[in-house]
DNA sequence: CGGTTACTCGACAGTATGTCGAAAAAATCG
DNA sequence: CGATTTTTTCGACATACTGTCGAGTAACCG
């Protein structure tokens, strides 16, 4: 356990400067080639003194992920609780996405790599796509219900599928934005089958 | 630069020897975990010995990853070669390589984490991920213009897209072989539309 | 057998991580 | 203000892993 306590302070200060510096640094470089001097460099203090904030690197990221855990969810809402193939919903969804991607994916790609190894890392993780995939599931079986989707994989399964290529795609793009259009075909027809395209022609 | 140079001798039972144990250790645990100190044990050479034959411990893995390069591509012939929604064909395909998920999984999970930050590997992933999305492309194409396939994203993104589901998909299952048919289903999906779904009834 | 090549290892140097306890700085209180 | 307690800082240390070097031994080849 980290020793710091409470009260606001200037070791707030130095906490913030933290944070700050690794979002800095992870937006130019990989995680791996983050070493706790440069942290503790950028907040303007000695190494050792950082492990008077955290307790590691990885419980930085662990705190920047905390973060970011509300963003990662919200604007999926009218999405996820929604019904059938709702293009405009599913779009906000994934173009609020694919921003996330675009500003921190070098943290999120980062925390992806550590997971096996890291099980507070492997729990956030766990927790979001368990998330997601659960209430995409509830979905599936809605539509299905209703004769709105075609039968197919169990609808956990295809949530799952859904969610990780997502992930994947999200992760190998340079340009996250640039691919929310093809995403949204990809997903309406893992989920729907074949329907009128979304894209803008040419 | 390894200083081995050639001909066949007991240096080659060592070389095969820590090849050996990587593999035996990362059948195991993450590729993380494993050190040079475990390689050298393993193949009672010591610790300084070790880079006699390879350079580092990731150069042990990019040998292993040759290795793999050829089964890899292999039983996809017949799919990425054909045309249409050809199930048998793609089902032969996603079987080999679910085989090779369940075998080697911690391998190219740890391959692929690690791709960031090490040139060879990251060579090795695009060159395999090229070579798929190409010919994948193609076979798109093909497919369009013989208006068997919807149109939709380019042939060239979904491709990839397809290629980063297989991957992601099998990264996470826990048993690849059981994804296969729900992968078939879905990757169909992505690339005709709603089709009769390959799934066995119940 | 002598000489070249293949192989081995211990000693060393570098880098990163994490711990400890002593001290300085800041907040708190009488 | 001064005393005390809590917060914050840091240098010294211990550890783990990596990679290099040069000297030494074993294997092979004429």
């Amino acid at each position: 356990m980290s020793q710091r306590r409470r009260g606001p302070s200037k070791g707030d200060l130095r906490e913030r400067a933290i944070l700050d510096t690794a979002r800095e640094l992870l937006a130019r470089k990989p995680l791996a080639e983050i070493t706790i001097d440069e942290l503790a460099a950028g907040a303007e203090i000695s190494r050792s003194s950082f492990y008077f904030y955290f307790d590691s690197k990885l419980a930085v990221v662990v705190a920047l992920l905390h973060g970011l855990s509300g963003e990662l969810g919200r604007d999926s809402e009218p999405w996820l609780e929604g019904t059938g193939p709702d293009e405009p919903a599913l779009r906000r969804s994934l173009a609020a996405l694919a921003v996330l991607w675009r500003d921190q994916g070098r943290l999120i790609a980062g925390a992806l790599a550590a997971a096996p190894g890291c099980p507070p890392i492997a729990r956030w993780r766990a927790g979001l796509r368990e998330a997601h995939v659960a209430r995409l599931a509830a979905r599936i079986t809605r539509d299905r219900a209703a004769g709105l989707a075609p039968d197919g994989p169990a609808p956990r399964v295809l949530a799952a599928l859904v969610d990780d290529l997502r992930t994947a795609a999200f992760a190998a793009a340079d340009d996250p934005e640039g691919l929310v259009d093809d995403l949204i075909t990809v997903e309406l027809r893992m989920l729907y089958g074949d329907l009128p395209v979304p894209h803008p022609p040419g």
